[in-house]
DNA sequence: GCAAATTACTTTAGATTTAAAGTAATGCGG
DNA sequence: CCGCATTACTTTAAATCTAAAGTAATTTGC
């Protein structure tokens, strides 16, 4: 990728032309920000899958689930999780169900509303989970260790600001 | 989210507690700049695979295949596809099938490499893509729109930074 | 109260996805 | 030229994932 179009105006001084450099500059800009936010993304999460697979022979959507709940001791309803995870309820129900199988998680029933299931880390699922974050960490540290921290402040700052300012629909 | 991380530091005039709020101001930062970046990708992506269902019933997978070829007249090969697209040979196999019988693509055997083949857009294909990446690209515009463009500078020029200084594999 | 709409979750069908094994052609070292 | 590692792609099995339909409980309007 060359990359040129975060270059300042030039010094043409016709101001004809430097609208049109604007413009040409502005040209696509979200399209691009789209994309190249995509291909970061995607090859974080590839590193971070792979890893977790040789690692500890957890899935990244387990190991994403188990993430939500350990923030939660008292449990997530399987929308809650939905939401949170922002995928489909029946790809929750799935995962959910691996996870109990594995013994990792709990389905509790909710005791105000028959519909509803609390699920839970089970000691097992919560220290397995507790080691596992840990070298998570330690790798997106590491994957992250050559961006200037003053480049991950401003990220962390933009993206913040992208996320509430994004026009997409919430509900699934 | 309440997002407090991102403030300047305080005028706390003590060196101890100016160090101090640094490093509580660093704590995490990579996995925070992790999360935040996956929250906004997800969001957007979700947003365009129901869009291009909705609008156009193709899946999203499908059209990232095809915007790859779009730029390649000659073709690409499923290997170039697979690097391009960050995903594994053998998930490229099954779209290009797909897309294939559809007859949006080709499969064009390598003079060259009998065990290569071209993928190339049909003109079928060619046409049903232009349609689609115009409205694409609206869409993207549109869910960026609040996004001051100063803003969208900012990320496109760190996020390519980003993208050089990550340290992952590439090879799939 | 009670029918209808809504909500919470599950199930289903089909597509995508990975990891790993398989097939066939290419290229390399001797 | 021949054996063997490599490469390009496909196939397979299992998990994820979505969209849509289904089930059951709750809520709402009257």
């Amino acid at each position: 990728m060359s990359d040129l179009e975060d270059q300042g105006p030039g010094k043409e001084g016709e101001q004809e032309l430097d609208l049109a450099s604007r413009l040409r500059q502005e040209h696509h800009q979200s399209l691009k920000l789209w994309l190249r936010m995509l291909s970061c993304t995607v090859r974080i999460e590839n590193e971070i899958r792979t890893r977790l697979r040789a690692g500890f022979g957890i899935t990244l959507p387990r190991f994403d689930l188990m993430a939500q709940l350990e923030r939660h001791p008292e449990g997530l309803r399987m929308g809650e999780l939905s939401k949170r995870m922002m995928v489909t309820g029946g790809n929750v129900t799935g995962i959910t169900d691996q996870l109990e199988r594995e013994k990792l998680v709990v389905r509790v029933p909710d005791p105000q509303d028959r519909r509803a299931w609390a699920v839970r880390l089970t000691p097992a699922g919560r220290s397995a989970f507790a080691e596992m974050a840990a070298v998570h960490e330690r790798w997106i540290d590491e994957m992250l260790a050559d961006i200037p921290p003053e480049d991950k402040a401003s990220l962390i700052s933009l993206l913040a600001s992208m996320k509430q300012r994004l026009r997409v629909d919430e509900p699934r």
